[in-house]
Formats: C-alpha cells, structure tokens, sequence
DNA sequence: TATTAAGTTGAACAATCGTTCAATTTAAGG
DNA sequence: CCTTAAATTGAACGATTGTTCAACTTAATA
C-alpha cells in the first residue's frame, strides 16, 4: 500500500535551469531585504515583489519564512568558512602564522568581499543582525562557530600563555569590530570627520585587534 | 476666536499619580520586548498586554509605536549619559586621565547598572539592536554622539599623536566591544567554555580596547 | 514522444498589525 | 463643591501578515 511498493517507481527529479534561476533570485532578494529591514520587518510579499514572483513561490522555495532566512544566512556564510579556513591552511603550511597573520586570514576574505560588491556589505549587516538577536542563536552556533573554533586553536598557539576562556573573550570582541568595520562605517564619519582609505582603515582594524588580544597575554594589572 | 482669546482659560493640567505610573508601566513593559524582540517583533499589543493595559491607551501615552520606541531608548540613553559625563568630569578634575581611566569611565558605568539587575542588560540589547539598524541613526545620533564626542575630546588629549579620524575608528571599535560583552556572552562560553569572574572580564575588556587604542599611535606597519 | 514530478500562478485563508474613535471614568483646578 | 481636561476603556477600522490550496504550465526522464 505505501508509495514505494508500487510496481511504477516515482524517481526523484533533477531541478531545472530556470528552476534554479528563480530560487536564486529569491535568495538574492531576500538576503537584500533581510539586510536591511531585519527579519520581522521583512515580508515575505517584500520578497516576492523584489525577486519578481507570486508570494506562493516564494514559499514554494523556502518552505516557511523561518527556513528561508536560515538558508539565505546560510548560503553565504557556507562561502566565507570555505574562504577563512583556505587562508588559515595557507598560513599554517607557510609556518608563518603569526597573531596578526591569523587575525587578517580570519578578516581579509571578509574585507576584500565587501569591497568587491555592496551584496556582502549587505550580508555584513545580515550578519550583524543575527548576532544581536537571541532568536538565531542556532544559526550562529551552526553557520559561524566551527570556523571560529578552528581560528580559536590556531590563536592559542600563537599565545600559549593565554587560557582559553580569555583568548575567546577578546575573540569575540574582535568579531565584533569586524561588524562594525563593515556595518558602522557612517558612525565614524560622525564622530571623526571623513575617513581614510580603505586599505588603512583595514590595517589598523587588524592592528587594534591584534593589539588587544595580545594585551591579554600580559597580566592587566589595573 | 482662537482658543486663548475665550473669556473661561483653559489651562493645561498637571498630570495624575496614576497616569505617570501607567506611563512608566508602559515603557517598562517596551523596554523589556523591544530589547528581546526589536523594533519589528514587538507589536503594541504586546506591550498593552505586559502592561496590564487596553492597547488604546498604549497610543494614548506613546502617541506612535515610532515615538514610543524613540522614548523607551532614550529614557535610559540620558540616565546613562549622565553617569558617563559625571564619571569624565570627576576624571579631568582630578588631572588624572590616562587612557585607561578615560575608558573606564566611558564603560563603567553601564557595566555597573549592567550588573545590578536585568533591566539595563535588556537595554543593552536595545542598544545593539539600535546600532545595527540604520533606520534608528538618527537615535544613535540625539542620544549617543555628544558624550561620544566628549569622550573621544578627552581620549585625544591623552593621545595628542593621534589624528581624529583614526581615534574615532577605533572609538567605534571599543563601543561595539563593550555591547558585545554585554549581550553575547553566550557567545564566548560556546567558544571558550565557562567564563572568569565579572571583574576580571571587565578588567580584561579596558585592557583589550586601551591596548587597541593605544596600538593607533605607533605607525601600524604590517 | 508520452508520462508525470516539479515548478508556477493567483486567489484565498485566518490572524495580527498600527491606528482611530466615541463613550465612560478619574481627578486636577477654580 | 462643580467644572472639565485628561485618562481609560473596548470596539472597530482597513491594511498586511505567513501560509495554504487547486488549477495550470514547464520540462526532466523513461
């Protein structure tokens, strides 16, 4: 009686071009639009209408609008890992790995991205939204903390005398410069007038961190 | 025939004990949900029910869910202002302003009323979700810029060398640092495994930026 | 080419959204 | 005290939300 009992097999189907082309311009808006107006003050008819299709396709793609935010976190942050864990293996077989190598091969796939197109400087601020909302936790536990672990290692041999507890403190301050670097741009030039270069502004970001963490090492005697 | 010209004045009233109180109850209650769930995932309803009050009443003292929401972070944002200028002004009346002082009275007081109870850590939430959104810029701006700015006068006179912009840089750093260790703390003990004693983490987070900070002067030749 | 799973469409669902409003109660000011 | 502005209530408004569905078209496979 169940379905694979029958005499006439049912397959399964590979997905077609122009499929394929849809749910990639679904994901394409909804990164978008995510980016900027956050989870709940995206709809799923924002998405529809961006991406050019029914709302029911959209859920057709995405399953449910939960699912689909998940996804679109995902799809990118799948791309970054592989970038961050290729220049870590490069540095290590190097034996050149010092702390603030480590810290520009976690930062730099990230940096040269956003300053190849606004869609990752768009991601930066998807990013930063999932990092501040409890609600994803999940997400980050899945999408981001491997490849931070695996930075975290490579740290702990550039400053053996720093407890691990500490070398993750200090981490996670450093990713959230990061965020800011990408996402806060407008706060400087608030504070501080017009900016510098790019390039600049991405060696003292590396130089902070690097700094930072490095201060760690010494007992803060304050 | 304007209103001031009738014979009988119609003064303004003073508002009643029980109005201030609903008011106060209704903006506990945004705090609480629009820290945990933003701007978008709170609905007025939600508000009107942790306040114990018809939803009609909450658009009677908040006059727009935009206005309420503006209210709610800056009732705290003056409160937190106030400690913060107080702490700087007692600093430079005392000639004693190192870099490491100036921070800590940028930090410790937030991280005092982070300590003595939930309220003001839900607002840190707040905050972060502020400072991601460029739809709030213009919060951040009326609430956070001018003792933002003082702080960066102050941090300038103790690092002469160091030009605006980059002090402003790595201002916007030390900022994102100290909200991140104020909301994503689960973030570290998913990395590092259970966490130092509260001192020594703060301790360890003026440490951190000063040393960041104090990185921007030297020529950072990578 | 014939079959049929997968993709597409537009309409519809109940639920919830922010906001408005008239009626009623409360309490400040004369 | 009385007057009346302010506060409170509960219901209702139209718009929008995520999701479901049946009908229809496309295109991968046998």
């Amino acid at each position: 009686m169940n379905a694979t009992s029958t005499s006439k097999q049912t397959r399964k189907r590979a997905p077609s071009k122009r499929a394929l082309e849809t749910r990639a311009r679904i994901l394409d808006a909804s990164e978008k639009l995510f980016a900027v107006n956050g989870y709940d003050g995206t709809s799923l008819r924002d998405i529809a209408n961006e991406a050019s299709v029914p709302v029911g396709l959209v859920h057709h793609h995405g399953v449910s609008k939960d699912a689909l935010f998940h996804t679109t976190v995902a799809r990118r942050a799948n791309e970054l890992s592989d970038a961050r864990m290729t220049a870590l293996r490069v540095l290590q077989r190097e034996n050149g790995a010092t702390l603030e190598k480590i810290i520009e091969a976690f930062f730099a796939p990230f940096l040269r991205l956003a300053r190849s197109g606004d869609q990752w400087l768009a991601y930066a601020r998807l990013v930063a939204h999932v990092s501040v909302d409890p609600r994803w936790r999940h997400i980050c536990a899945e999408c981001f903390d491997p490849t931070a672990d695996a930075f975290l290692d490579a740290i702990a041999e550039a400053l053996p005398d720093t407890p691990r507890p500490v070398l993750a403190q200090s981490f996670v301050y450093s990713v959230s410069a990061l965020l800011a670097h990408l996402t806060t741009r407008w706060r400087m030039e608030t504070l501080g007038g017009s900016m510098d270069i790019e390039d600049a502004l991405q060696t003292r970001l590396v130089a902070y961190c690097a700094a930072g963490l490095r201060a760690m090492t010494t007992e803060p005697s304050v």
